[in-house]
DNA sequence: AGTTATCTGCAAATCAATTGCAAGTGTAGA
DNA sequence: TCTACACTTGCAATTGATTTGCAGATAACT
């Protein structure tokens, strides 16, 4: 249609919220920008760990937004690659902002006693993984690598 | 069934199934070498993949044991070391024989359209694992790392 | 402002996993 | 071989996370 102007990207920012690309990706997956995925950005913007659905509920504050709510849009924003997905195997997911929304690819290292989570830079060398799937003849293969121990907190019990 | 009889002390004792050290760890556990035990740990040795709880239920012929008792004992398996508990992220949990039982540790790759699964030898590097354990103080580290892709047989769609 | 496909809240439904309880069963010891 | 008792099991009910149906909002485009 229009020829839209990409470079132009520091034009006018938008005034309530700082929707960088958030928009953009939004509408491009013919999804609307509603106050709940706004809302819920915002809380994943502010934490540093990843989040359960219930927690981003809580940081909602319970009236703001249904949790059922949360749950849709969580999918809803995966799919647009918006927010990324762990599971820490406690039987709850968790998402944080995904790398071009701020943080980078990452695994995490999580105290099985308190539940303390750092962030791990290290990652399954690339090589092994293309060679894995060449062996098998699979393609777009990726990993989830999580880790797991006692934090030094947690080491005296 | 040629085998070299290794353990003939025991002759007279294991009649019907062949108990290895299966046996010897239950009872070291204090525990029973019950009827499902039994059974479940000879379902998992006739299959190569990992089984949720369900589907060793549905190998075992539901009338034979009750699929909380397959929960049950797939904890205590587990925690006695007799079995393996992994996690692909479809919401069931999936166990094989542990190393000792006859595999050794390994990970997964799972075709994400068809859920083929192979076994991958390649591991997360132990020196890498050792400095990330160091660098943030933990103790006991381990890894959960699984891979997905398409396998051959579902890139055609 | 009007139209419409997308959302949202609410409640009910799923699904995996867990648990309470009474009856059943291995095992060690007599 | 018999007995006692701790460990197990089946069954039903429960929990907790996640999903879904539906009717009433709402964002986005004209």
């Amino acid at each position: 249609m229009s020829s839209p102007c990409a470079q132009h990207q520091h034009a006018h920012r938008l005034i309530q919220q700082p929707l960088t690309e958030l928009t953009e990706k939004l509408r491009r997956g013919a999804r609307k920008v509603t106050v709940p995925r706004q809302a819920i950005l915002d809380v994943l913007r502010k934490h540093a760990s990843p989040l359960t659905n219930k927690e981003i509920h809580a940081a909602l504050g319970k009236e703001d937004c249904d949790l059922a709510t949360i749950y849709r849009n969580m999918h809803t924003l995966e799919l647009l690659g918006l927010v990324r997905r762990y599971d820490f195997g406690d039987g709850a997911a968790r998402f944080e902002l995904s790398a071009e929304e701020g943080s980078s690819h990452h695994h995490h290292l999580v105290c099985t006693h308190c539940g303390f989570i750092v962030e791990v830079d290290e990652c399954f060398p690339e090589e092994f993984q293309s060679a894995i799937a060449s062996r098998h003849g699979f393609t777009q293969v990726q990993h989830r690598l999580e880790f797991s121990g006692r934090c030094p907190k947690c080491q005296s019990r």
